[in-house]
DNA sequence: ACCCTATGACTAG
DNA sequence: TAGTCCTAGGGTT
């Protein structure tokens, strides 16, 4: 579920329904029970989001949420059911319940404790502001166009872009023809900037309603187009073994570091 | 009942 | 590089 569209979908989302308002915070699993009491009973003064990293804001106090592989929010209208036991945090008010689950990271921390997370994080393709944020992606890309690791690792190394994961790095990688086990040194400079450019455009995209959506609509199939808002289709993230959209060569993939990375051989030399 | 997988990331050695 | 953590769904014994 979680990369940076994500994340930024459900700050929107939350900011919408708890934000500037007094609500509920329980812990029905109960390794969040003392914090989420800590909470409970007080306004949500801001929402903030930074990669893969979401805040829920209460004056001082702030939730810091990671989803990790596999957490997520469900959020219901109405009354609120009856939790399952797995739900480390319930948030809710009198129109809406939102309950996480699963979780890799669910804390309670300061001002002082985001920054120091905000700190280590590289530049977020999704809030990035030129007027602000231009001397930091300068000195990441430097970092890319410098190292002898891949470009595939690089993409998703937080430190230095913070939001990509899997899915994205794939679909960027062969949107851009580009081929994954390049060394960033051996980069070419205008590719890292469309690249840039695109993972700029395809998360703000996806961030609209949490999915991704990295494949333009005249590379669909005819059968795909139909259910295209309700699909994820990809290039070539989890498409080994089957047919390149574009050149009709077969989809690799491999395992690098912890994580698979596809791509098409035909497409990205 | 067990085994595997998954859009993530940390720590120990 | 391996092990660990967080959870659910699907497939196989």
């Amino acid at each position: 579920m979680p990369e940076g569209h994500t994340i930024r979908h459900l700050a929107d989302v939350h900011a919408a329904h708890f934000g500037g308002k007094v609500l509920q915070a329980s812990s029905p699993q109960g390794r969040f029970a003392t914090e989420a009491w800590t909470i409970s009973g007080r306004e949500m003064t801001d929402v903030t989001a930074r990669g893969k990293h979401l805040f829920f804001h209460f004056d001082g106090d702030v939730v810091h949420i990671h989803l990790g592989l596999y957490g997520w929010f469900t959020l219901v209208p109405g009354v609120a059911p009856k939790p399952k036991d797995t739900v480390r945090l319930r948030l809710q008010n009198d129109d809406t319940t939102s309950d996480l689950i699963g979780p890799t990271k669910c804390e309670l921390l300061t001002e002082t404790g985001r920054h120091k997370i905000i700190e280590r994080l590289g530049v977020d393709p999704i809030s990035y502001d030129p007027t602000t944020d231009e001397e930091l992606r300068e000195r990441k890309f430097h970092k890319i166009l410098s190292s002898k690791k891949s470009i595939a690792e690089l993409l998703m190394d937080q430190s230095i872009i913070a939001g990509i994961g899997n899915v994205y790095r794939a679909e960027i990688l062969f949107r851009a023809g580009q081929n994954p086990f390049t060394p960033g040194r051996e980069l070419m400079p205008e590719i890292l900037d469309a690249m840039w450019d695109d993972a700029r455009r395809l998360l703000k995209l996806g961030a609209e309603d949490g999915m991704i959506r990295a494949v333009e609509p005249e590379h669909l199939l005819n059968e795909e187009q139909r259910r295209y808002k309700y699909g994820q289709f990809s290039y070539v993230y989890k498409r080994n073994g089957q047919l390149c959209r574009i050149c009709g060569g077969v989809i690799e993939s491999i395992s690098l570091g912890n994580r698979t990375v596809y791509w098409c051989p035909g497409c990205q030399e």
